[in-house]
Parts: structure tokens; C-alpha cells; sequence
DNA sequence: CTAATACATAACCATATGCTTATGTACTTA
DNA sequence: TAAGTACATAAGCATATGGTTATGTATTAG
């Protein structure tokens, strides 16, 4: 196994406190697999979009995660010059794909694409 | 590196929420180096007595601790047996190891042993 | 320009969290 | 048995958290 830099405690605390909320940690496994839009998290999740776009402005304000818009969209994901992106790779590896939501997205036509 | 069962998502959160706090991080760290009873974290942590017992409350509700009673004093130490065990061990493989505090508690003499 | 869509922000509210002090319980020692 | 030590539990309180509704701001389409 890969032996890491250290870590500070306090930081890494924080970046765990962060994923410790169930919306926001499936949030980040959606995003270590496909980068997402807003209305895309609003579609997924049974919650208002406000309450989505608040944990997507934890997850930047952390600098965990990016956002660029594309035209009308806004789209997240992760940052992979984040100090904790290995670490948050660690974390998430073992949880369950989230594949299947987006394609549920992608049947139902909901699914965004700026090609 | 090793690819482990894949863990609940909503599980996974909950447990990361308990890490999330630099107390408690924190503790995860030094029992990962050492047992410890309660006695100690109230010397190595600015907090009272009772605040240290509710935060080794929560890590034991959860399963990821166990406490074993020898004497007078009740020892605290990483639920190897815990499905979260491994997990844990991850999350906080590159954290600064605490040893140092248990060595500034026996120069100090209040460390506590039950030879 | 106007309307619609996507997203952010503000204000508010209920519940959760993390501490405190006070007190109860278990064990040890004199 | 009585007192001291170690720890847990209860109650109270300030702040944090995570949601809601209302509204503001970009961008796009007609």
C-alpha cells in the first residue's frame, strides 16, 4: 500500500466531518464518476435544489470539488489538485457505484450533455 | 492495494460523521497506538471528564471501540472486530501519530498501567 | 426586449451537536 | 464502613447543521 504524506489532524477532521453527511457522500461518489450538474444532484436526490446547491458550496468552499459552467449548467467535480483528493479516493473507493443513478437520469432523457 | 467488501453508503457516512470531529479523530488515532482509559484523554485533551466520556460513548454506540474495565479504570481501544475496523484503519493511516502525548502523559507519570 | 431555465443567496426554523455543571454509581483503600 | 478515585449520566445551554420558502442573478430562447 502507498504511504501518503501526513496529514494534519484538524484539516483532515473537517474534510471528514464534510463527508460524513449521507447527501453529501454520495454526492462525491457520483463525482469520482462522472462530473454532474446542479439540476442533475436536484434530480437524484429527493431535496429542493437550494438545499443541494448548500452542500455543493461546502463541498467547493473546501476546495474539494470544482465547478465550471458550461452554457446554461454549472457543473462539479472532483478537484483532483486538492490536497486531500487521494484521501478522499481512499474514502470512497469500497462504497457502491453510483453508475446506476445517472443512467437512470440518462433513460429518463434527464441526463445533461454539453457536447 | 486490497479491495475490500463494499461498505453501505449511509453506514459509511454515519461513521464518517463520528471521525469527523478533531476530538474524536483524534482519540481514533491514539487508540489505533495504544488502549487508553478515560483518566488519560481527560489529561491529554482541555476538556472535562464528562465531555471525554460522551465522546467515547458515541465511538462505542457505534461499535467502533471497546471498553474493558480493569480495576478502577476503563480501558478504551479500536473494535478490531468491527466491519468498520479496516476502514478506519485507512482513514487514518497518514494522520500524525499521537504517540508523543502518551509519552509527554509517562514523563508526567499519569500514565496509567494495569500490569 | 421578454420569458424561461439554471443556479445562488437570504432569511428562517427545527433539530443535532458539543460543551458545561451537578450528581449518581462502581471500585479501591484506609 | 467511610472516604477517595474513576467514570457515567442527566439536565441545561449556545452554536452548528440541514432543511425549507422566497427571491436575486446569469444565461438562453423566442
Amino acid at each position: 500500500m502507498q504511504t501518503n504524506e501526513a496529514l494534519d489532524i484538524e484539516a483532515t477532521a473537517n474534510v471528514l466531518k464534510l463527508l460524513g453527511d449521507k447527501t453529501r457522500l454520495t454526492m462525491v461518489k457520483i463525482m469520482s464518476e462522472h462530473e454532474c450538474c446542479v439540476c442533475e444532484f436536484v434530480d437524484l436526490f429527493d431535496m429542493s435544489q437550494p438545499a443541494i446547491s448548500q452542500h455543493l458550496r461546502k463541498l467547493k468552499d473546501s476546495g474539494i470539488v470544482n465547478e465550471a459552467r458550461r452554457g446554461q449548467w454549472i457543473f462539479y467535480s472532483l478537484n483532483q489538485t486538492s490536497s486531500y483528493y487521494s484521501f478522499i479516493q481512499t474514502v470512497i473507493k469500497d462504497l457502491p457505484s453510483q453508475a446506476f443513478k445517472v443512467e437512470e437520469l440518462t433513460a429518463q432523457g434527464k441526463r445533461i450533455c454539453c457536447d
